[in-house]
RNA sequence: GGGGGUGUAGCUCAGUUGGUUAGAGCACGUGCCUGUCACGCACGGGGUCGAGGGUUCGAGUCCCUUCACUCCCGCCA
């Protein structure tokens, strides 16, 4: 028998009645009598009520110790009369008699409340983390967070998977993310990099022949935070596979994510086959390569209406005329919302940084025409053009951005979700996930005007690889993929490129020579000259994950220790310095700040 | 790097037009209470109003600077 219980706080019920038991765990609240005390027990597992009279000798030392002090309680389980049933906790139905107690962990007055369901700064929180876990609701994420992996773990097995672990010391490499970087002590002024994600690893694993690779790998990326986004590092559940196409990773993640969903939230799956949307057709309908689709609104592109005759909207002609484009979104039946409604989305794009948003509702006389600030502008046949490119009715709404092609995207996608949360029209209890498909294998940046890789560099490009026109490259797709659930990117994947000459080629164009690549890549490129076989994979975000199963929209509301805005752990405090000894030993010397 | 929000007791918050000794709930302490489960009642201790500067007879409140936390943009193949 445990020296510290027979049982756990979860457990006791009417059949341990008469039991004498011993029980250990935290005070979680006491309720004094002053002639009768009882105390609410806590552990992992669950609450138990104890309870002691005036009676027994120990009563006064017991009544004085502070809430979540750690004791060991002896005594007998005793049937609750009805009256006193508690319904709400497992253990509802019987007490325990306190007989003897020891206090195991003595404390010191809490910085802040465990017994308790209010919200508290972050900052308490991250550096108690200890006393915040203890808390009911993180204290369930991340048992959830737990079973979640522990779960995957077994379907990836029985998927024919093999799990792996891939090095944490690493070398940095050209593209991506900025590096976090460990010097190196026995060579001085060399460093290593943390791991922005396995990839040429499980890229090696499949050339080595083991066919079907995962881990539950850690991710680390020096990039700001977000709220979906912990600063420095976080989990991938990173996949591999040898000879299939993409269609068999689909294959693999929509038979994992609709039983995982299944098993672990009550939330319907609105397609259980995952529609697949082609990122340019994503970029259009949603303004977004991550469109949330339990959002009914959609975008049309209205530029060619603008150039008609019988227009006489002056500033978005003038605008079209010198390139930009004119973009929609159509609200049902939202002709007789107060004006206050319109002038609020409008003012809200303008806060959000763009130019506002111009609307007319469609209205319907002898002939149809539009109401509102910018209504006039528009004559009935342009409206019914409108209407049919759009399917608006009347009694509906136009919102209307217009600008450069990535501005208005930009302002549209968050104004879908905007509209679409003050109508009320996002279904919370429904998990929608799409995939997003066929990527541009590059793109422009704006700023150097070069062509760039708009993903994976390592990512297969589509099309007849014997024809591929690389004097176009910004026409090249890849077979390059993101599944995207309720507006959140999960993950992105590709089928990679197996063959070097095509990848050296590929590269060239990114402005990448040939030693360049063998340099970067060395532990790659070489390997793929020794009979690779095709492959691809992918690797879902697990904290996204977790949060999409706990409702949470902070990631750190599923993480066990995470670190601030500012990559800080206050509990650990680190970042934090160094001796001189450390760093003399690495070779380094620390730049003063001016 | 840029923009927004927040900062008052251990914790969560209120604090009027700038005006007496800055309040409430929880927690903590003392006392009363034998059936509570957010127990109740009474009393009490506890404040660098984030920090610094300014305006004023007088600043938690107005102005300037700054710091911390947070949300967003940039960034995140």
């Amino acid at each position: 028998m445990s020296k510290y219980r027979t049982h756990t706080c979860g457990e006791l019920n009417i059949t341990h009645k008469g039991n004498e038991i011993i029980l250990s765990g935290w005070i979680n609240k006491k309720r004094d009598h002053g002639n009768l005390l009882f105390i609410d027990l806590r552990d992992n597992y669950g609450l138990t009520q104890c309870v002691i009279d005036k009676s027994n000798k120990i009563f006064n030392d017991l009544e004085k110790l502070p809430l979540e002090t750690v004791i060991k309680i002896e005594g007998t389980v005793l049937e609750r009369t009805k009256e006193t049933i508690n319904k709400n906790i497992i253990t509802g139905q019987i007490e325990v008699k306190i007989k003897k107690i020891f206090v195991l962990g003595k404390t010191k007055e809490l910085p802040l409340p465990v017994f308790s369901d209010q919200e508290y700064a972050e900052e308490i929180r991250l550096k108690y983390r200890f006393l915040d876990l203890r808390r009911k609701k993180i204290h369930q994420n991340i048992i959830l967070r737990s079973k979640v992996i522990s779960f995957i773990r077994l379907e990836m097995q029985n998927f024919g998977f093999l799990e792996f672990q891939t090095p944490i010391l690493t070398s940095s490499s050209p593209e991506g993310a900025r590096d976090f970087l460990v010097p190196s002590r026995l060579n001085q002024g060399k460093f290593y990099a943390l791991p922005q994600a396995p990839q040429q690893f499980k890229q090696l694993i499949m050339v080595s022949g083991f066919d079907k690779y995962f881990q539950i790998a850690p991710c680390f990326r020096d990039e700001d935070a977000r709220a979906d986004r912990s600063p420095g590092e976080f989990y991938q559940l990173d996949l591999e596979m040898s000879f299939v196409e993409q269609e068999d990773v689909f294959n693999v993640i929509e038979k994992l994510f609709v039983k995982l969903f299944k098993n672990f939230s009550k939330k319907k799956i609105l397609d259980e086959k995952f529609p697949r949307i082609s990122y340019s057709d994503a970029m259009l309908r949603y303004g977004s390569d991550k469109p949330d689709l339990r959002n009914p609104l959609q975008i049309y592109d209205l530029t060619e209406i603008f150039k008609r005759e019988d227009v006489k909207f002056d500033i978005f002609k003038k605008l079209v005329k010198s390139g930009s484009v004119v973009r929609s979104i159509i609200t049902k039946k939202t002709k007789e919302k107060p004006r206050s409604f319109f002038d609020g989305i409008d003012n809200w794009a303008k806060e959000q940084g763009s130019s506002g948003l111009a609307y007319f509702s469609l209205e319907k006389n002898d002939k149809i025409l539009g109401k509102g600030p910018v209504g006039k502008f528009f004559s009935e046949e342009s409206l019914k053009e409108i209407m049919k490119k759009t399917n608006a009715a009347v009694g509906d709404t136009v919102f209307l951005s217009c600008g450069k092609k990535n501005e208005v995207e930009k302002i549209l996608s968050q104004a879908r979700t905007k509209i679409a949360e003050e109508l009320n029209l996002i279904d919370k209890n429904v998990f929608s996930f799409c995939w997003i498909i066929d990527y541009p294998m590059y793109e422009m940046d704006e700023l150097s005007k070069k062509i760039k890789f708009s993903h994976n560099p390592f990512s297969m490009p589509q099309g007849d690889l014997n024809n591929i026109n690389f004097l176009d490259p910004l026409n090249i797709k890849a077979y390059q993929y993101d599944i995207v659930c309720n507006g959140i990117e999960l993950s992105s994947g590709a089928i990679r490129n197996h063959i070097p000459e095509l990848m050296y080629k590929l590269f060239e164009i990114a402005g990448y020579s040939k030693s360049d690549v063998d340099q970067k890549f060395s532990g790659m490129i070489n390997a793929l000259s020794y009979g690779a076989p095709p492959h691809g994979g992918i690797a879902p975000g697990i904290d996204r994950i977790v949060m999409l199963l706990a409702d949470e929209k902070n990631i750190r509301e599923v993480t066990m220790f995470p670190m601030n805005q500012n990559a800080q752990d206050l509990m650990m405090n680190a970042p934090s310095k160094v001796s001189d000894e450390q760093l003399k030993e690495l070779g380094i010397n620390i730049k003063k700040k001016n």
